[in-house]
DNA sequence: GGCTATTACGGAAATCGTAACCATG
DNA sequence: CATGGTTACGATTTCCGTAATAGCC
């Protein structure tokens, strides 16, 4: 069992595919399909059905490891790497919900500090953005969700990273004006219980959709999601201090279970110079409001 | 970058040697130092220094993150082997402080339910007992360590096994019979801090050595550890439970800081039945003593 | 019947072992 | 000078791509 077998093992599971997953690793799916066969040889099982194309119990399970196994090797490649990394240049991964106010106001003082600093600021979801610190394409990942008061986010294993917490802020329920609750002072999540969710990866606070259908929101633009919302599709939850923009969605805060939106920020353990000086600002910055 | 790699790193660095970590792969010496060659080339360092053979701050780095990744891969190919295990055998590693009356008598419930079940008990440390679990050549550990009340003891990274807690007790300091401290009611660990300890990885409530100099017991004989600590050599921390045997040496409750002897079950997270039927004895005996 | 995975096969590349070489303690 | 890591080189194996084949919607 070679991380070759694993690579592609994961490409199959989440494409769904032998063949988008060759182009996606550069093989042709003659190539994958024998690492898949020589995989399932070596284990003693079936590890995909094909058509469709799904993981078998087995297969799910060795995906979870392999995802784990290969994001670490990411990590300890971009560590290395990072040694020698250029001390001109910061590249982040925000989420749109992760603090823009603070990170504007971190790069403000940073930038007076070092003119000469290239910064480039993307935005991604978490999971996008733990992808692109672990293999290197950046520096500095300012992610956010759901999480209980004062406890991490836990986006990976504890330790993979190096995470520092920024704000812990409340979470509102944000639902159309003229919903029945919207007046409220104050919701507990039981009451909603059977009402529909927006489900929106791109926004990590929003909740798992409970039931059959419902509308996905794949995109992280806020204005659709509360368009979505503001036409009935369901309700978001968000923090506090999300614009809302119009009066076409009023926010309830949230009274129960007692969960708080939270703010980190990840980088590697051996921190390119930048990366460290911008934390620090962020963290200073965020003790102090 | 493959595992092939990192198991060599990895042996190379743990051996000290280029020549018995061949040997303990099963390749020749010339095989490793193209590994090894090879390996540094693609991350474009050097990673061992050679004669004597040392890691580099960046290889021993990436040694780290290899351990973490070997294991977990030795752990997802332990659990597909063990979905078709044998439900006749229960191989089990404890640990020597591990709580051996509960096992033995959580091993007398199980054997009368099951009279057929063949059980084998080894005696390992802690580090030991992981790796034969995530190897697969055992399908239980006992293992126990030093943590702060109710939290785990953080072995591995969290997750990787399926963890149950079965004892918590306080600590004692075990010292010569004839120390000055011994006929204290209870000491705090600042009390103590220049004083010799016995390192001993065999049991692993023992404390690192502060300074330089100090005995290490290899082994995990408590006789022999006792022995040590008897004749002046330092002291070691024990679970209170722990046997004394006889008046050459004597123990004092530990105070500050409030930590405890900890003992847990550990399995791999797809469970042999005999092992997860073993676990909930054990588990029931621990909650009513 | 078209899309996609599998199988067959040949060539290229990687890998390992033997053996000679070299460096260091 | 001897132990142990490096280098050279050849043989074996592995691995991938092309192309033909087979299975499923």
């Amino acid at each position: 069992m070679e991380l070759r077998d694993l690579r592609a093992l994961v490409a199959v599971v989440r494409a769904g595919s032998f063949t988008v997953a060759a182009t996606e690793l550069g093989y042709t799916q003659s190539a994958i399909s024998q690492q898949i066969a020589a995989l399932e040889q070596e284990v003693g099982r079936r590890l995909v059905e094909r058509r469709p194309v799904r993981p078998t119990a087995a297969g799910a399970r060795l995906v979870e490891h392999a995802a784990r196994v290969l994001l670490r090797v990411d990590v300890a490649r971009s560590e290395l790497g990072a040694i020698d990394a250029s001390d001109t240049e910061l590249r982040i991964a925000a989420c749109p919900l992760a603090a823009p106010a603070l990170l504007s106001a971190a790069l403000r003082r940073l930038r007076m500090n070092r003119p000469s600093l290239r910064v480039t600021v993307g935005s991604e979801n978490a999971s996008t953005s733990v992808t692109r610190l672990a293999e290197g394409s950046v520096d500095l990942a300012l992610v956010e969700g759901i999480t209980a008061p004062d406890n991490p986010l836990l986006l990976t294993e504890a330790g993979l990273f190096s995470s520092t917490a920024l704000v812990e802020e409340p979470l509102v329920v944000v639902l159309p004006a003229d919903h029945p609750l919207a007046g409220r002072a104050s919701l507990d999540l039981g009451t909603l219980s059977d009402a529909p969710w927006i489900v929106a990866p791109g926004f990590s606070p929003t909740r798992r959709r409970s039931g059959a259908g419902g509308v996905a929101y794949e995109g992280d633009d806020i204005v659709t999601l509360l368009t979505l919302v503001a036409a009935g599709h369901g309700s978001a939850l968000l923090p506090q201090s999300a614009r809302l923009l119009d009066e076409t969605v009023s926010a309830v805060p949230l009274a129960s279970p007692i969960l708080v939106h939270r703010t980190e920020a990840l980088t590697l353990r051996t921190v390119a110079e930048p990366a460290a000086a911008c934390v620090a600002e962020l963290r200073s910055l965020a003790s102090r409001p």
